[in-house]
DNA sequence: AGCACGCCGACT
DNA sequence: GTCGGCGTGCTC
């Protein structure tokens, strides 16, 4: 995959160092990757190796560890070396524009072997002002503690060690507040500390928070800071006038010389992977760097991610507990209602009388009432109510969504057309709108509540960081006193005067067909409701149509152990993670009929292998643990499965049809050794793209 | 970036 | 058959 060249020097080199060189007819930035003892031992004449021109001086080398991290990062996702350098960041112009998908595949290489090499150094710095600056922030901001929580910034030493902490934190209990104490303590001692957030313009008021505290040595990062501002904040970083960092995933990359602590904020939030280009999980990855670095991560959710709880279970991470809310609030009492039962009586199936009741008796009290429900637009699809023919998307297998009840949008493609007046199949002009969304909600509720104001919050609504700035202003300022949202008013938004939480279609989240999807439902709905009486008495009306759920239980007593644990057991069952690897082999191909032929050899290509691999792992050096392992009564484990080739989720994606095989193995070594060996034997096609997603978060 | 190579359709 | 357009791969 990620190709590196040979060059000769007689200039002083480190590994990580930029330096110039002749690449085929032009000039080009590289990076040295170490030296090499005996060049005739590669499979290249030595007439060819040119000589590295200049070192490039500009900026510092990249650490050993950063280095080591990155080889890591490109072998563990399968993303060519060269280009992970070429990234913005870490590119020494920052003037290239990230590849277009067509080209990631060959990957542009700009590594080099150099013939001397030395560990990189620490850049030197002006010592007097960045001592003055680092304590710049004032412990006068900082908020009391309550025992838990200082117990909490006890149990966490900001040393030279990894260690994983997570902590596991009641909505409300406080956890900024702990991470500012331990933010405090790396910069104190002359450290750097990352924080990692999920989606930065969902969650405003942490930032918020961290920038009135660290006011001199915030920087932010996300897609949203300009290119000259991130080039600045990088040079403050690598000379230390600034040592905080906060961003999303990619902030990851930005140098950090003194990095003392990783921070990952909502560690279960999904958009930590990245789903194009470099498939990389961001805490996953942070926890490597942190390993190679030496230094603590700290993980932080309300509903942590079941891999991260699993791992507490047996101490490889450390967990801690905030069980209370920081100002002694109770956690809202959760009422669960049959929809069966009341969807006669009242005006909307969705809306049950208890609901209508709770809504204007909060309202009447001038309190806040959000509604909650994870599907946008208005009605899901369109069906024809004579032939039952579903409008789809032309270039994509998959229904159109219904917006302002006038336009039809395709969520993948963004393809958009009108309503027609007839259906192409039979010519009725009779439409059904099957499904709800919150723009049908919004609707139906203005008119039921017309004395007051309504507001609603989703990706249709609110696209930018001012829009949800505007829309958290108008919320705390009293301004709106109905809010209708997606799970964009779940992340970590915190509103003193709601009340009351209507959780509209519960049991809708769990039904997605993908086996994170338990998890994923009862992690938002559980969000959702810690919304209600942050300050003060809270309330949780659940509909449902299927109300004796036991997941609803859990959801009453807000217990999240006792969920995860009942739900891990069918992930042991079936084999899914914790309890294995997955990685998926996405094909897609213009041509049908080709795209499958491929897949099927494909298939029977990793098939072959990975009986070998079985084979070799099974012989009686490595027999003994495996015995162990299995030996507790517990299911057994295949220890590699190759499932498919299928039909992908959604098969046809703008006029491409994709097919996957999924690998499911007892660790990661062994799909290491697997998708190499695969990758290794199968050869490449024109027409046809194979992407490898590892751990991957949407099976579509 | 700029050149080599191979696949496929159009034409002598 | 052969010419040439174009998409893809390679550059130590």
């Amino acid at each position: 995959g990620s190709k590196s060249f040979l060059y000769k020097s007689k200039l002083f080199l480190k590994a990580g160092q930029r330096v110039k060189v002749p690449f085929g007819s032009r000039e080009i930035t590289g990076f040295i990757l170490e030296k090499v003892e005996n060049p005739s031992s590669f499979d290249i004449p030595l007439i060819k190796i040119k000589s590295i021109l200049t070192a490039d001086e500009s900026q510092p080398p990249l650490s050993p560890e950063k280095l080591d991290w990155l080889q890591w990062l490109s072998e563990y996702y399968h993303y060519p070396l060269g280009s992970l350098l070429n990234l913005n960041f870490l590119s020494p112009s920052f003037k290239k524009p990230k590849q277009t998908k067509k080209k990631t595949k060959t990957g542009e290489s700009n590594l080099i072997n150099s013939k001397t090499t030395d560990p990189a150094e620490p850049t030197p710095a002006n010592l007097n002002s960045i001592i003055k600056k680092r304590l710049s922030f004032s412990e006068e901001a900082f908020l009391k503690l309550t025992p838990e929580q200082e117990q909490c910034v006890k149990d966490i030493p900001i040393d030279n060690s990894f260690q994983v902490h997570l902590i596991h934190g009641i909505t409300g209990s406080g956890k900024t507040e702990v991470y500012i104490r331990l933010i405090a303590q790396a910069l104190k001692k002359g450290g750097q500390a990352l924080v990692l957030l999920p989606e930065i313009f969902l969650t405003p008021q942490i930032v918020k928070r961290l920038s009135h505290v660290f006011p001199e040595q915030i920087a932010l990062w996300h897609s949203q800071i300009t290119k000259a501002t991130k080039k600045k904040e990088a040079q403050a970083l690598l000379e230390g006038s600034k040592n905080l960092l906060v961003g999303t995933r990619s902030a990851l990359f930005c140098p950090l010389p003194k990095l003392a602590l990783i921070l990952v904020d909502e560690e279960h939030d999904s958009s930590f992977k990245q789903e194009d280009s470099l498939r990389y999980q961001a805490r996953d990855s942070a926890l490597v760097l942190a390993k190679k670095k030496k230094i603590p991560v700290i993980l932080g959710s309300a509903t942590p991610d079941f891999s991260s709880y699993q791992k507490t279970l047996n101490s490889s991470y450390k967990l801690h507990e905030l069980k209370h809310r920081a100002l002694r609030q109770k956690l809202p009492e959760v009422t669960v209602i049959d929809l069966k039962e009341e969807r006669k009586k009242s005006p909307f199936f969705w809306l049950s009388d208890f609901l209508l009741e709770r809504m204007e008796k909060t309202l009447k009290e001038g309190k806040q009432v959000a509604l909650f429900l994870n599907r946008r637009g208005q009605a899901k699809t369109l069906s024809c109510a004579s032939c039952g023919y579903v409008l789809k998307c032309s270039n994509c297998d998959i229904s159109l969504t219904l917006h302002q009840n006038n336009y039809l949008i395709c969520h993948y493609c963004s393809h958009l057309e009108s309503k027609p007046h007839r259906c192409p199949e039979c010519h009725s002009d009779h439409w059904l709108e099957k499904g709800l969304g919150t723009q049908k909600v919004e609707e139906e509720i203005k008119k039921l509540f017309p004395q007051y104001k309504t507001l609603r919050a989703d990706r249709d609504s609110i696209s930018s960081q001012q829009e949800l700035l505007n829309f958290i202003e108008k919320v705390e300022n009293q301004e709106i006193q109905i809010l209708i949202g997606t799970q964009m008013l779940a992340k970590g938004l915190n509103f003193p005067s709601l009340r009351l939480v209507g959780l509209l279609l519960a049991d809708m989240d769990f039904n997605f067909p993908d086996f994170r999807a338990e998890e994923r439902g009862f992690q938002t709905l559980l969000q959702m409701a810690g919304r209600a009486g942050r300050a003060g008495l809270g309330e949780v009306i659940l509909q449902s149509f299927y109300p004796e759920h036991p997941n609803f239980q859990f959801l009453k007593s807000h217990d999240y152990k006792s969920f995860f644990l009942k739900s891990i057991q069918s992930r042991e069952t079936w084999a899914y993670p914790p309890f294995s690897k997955l990685c998926l082999l996405k094909i897609d191909s213009l041509k049908e009929k080709e795209g499958y032929a491929f897949a099927k050899e494909l298939a029977k290509t990793t098939r072959a292998l990975s009986k070998e691999i079985i084979e070799r792992h099974s012989s009686p050096s490595c027999h003994s643990r495996e015995n162990k392992k299995d030996g507790d009564g517990r299911k057994k484990i295949p220890l590699i499965q190759v499932l498919g080739p299928s039909a992908a989720p959604l098969m046809k994606i703008k006029n491409r049809y994709r097919f996957q095989i999924l690998i499911k193995t007892k660790n990661h070594q062994l799909m290491s050794r697997l998708l190499e060996k695969t990758i290794k034997k199968t050869p490449k096609k024109s027409f046809i793209q194979l992407k490898i997603d590892r751990d991957p978060y949407s099976m579509l």
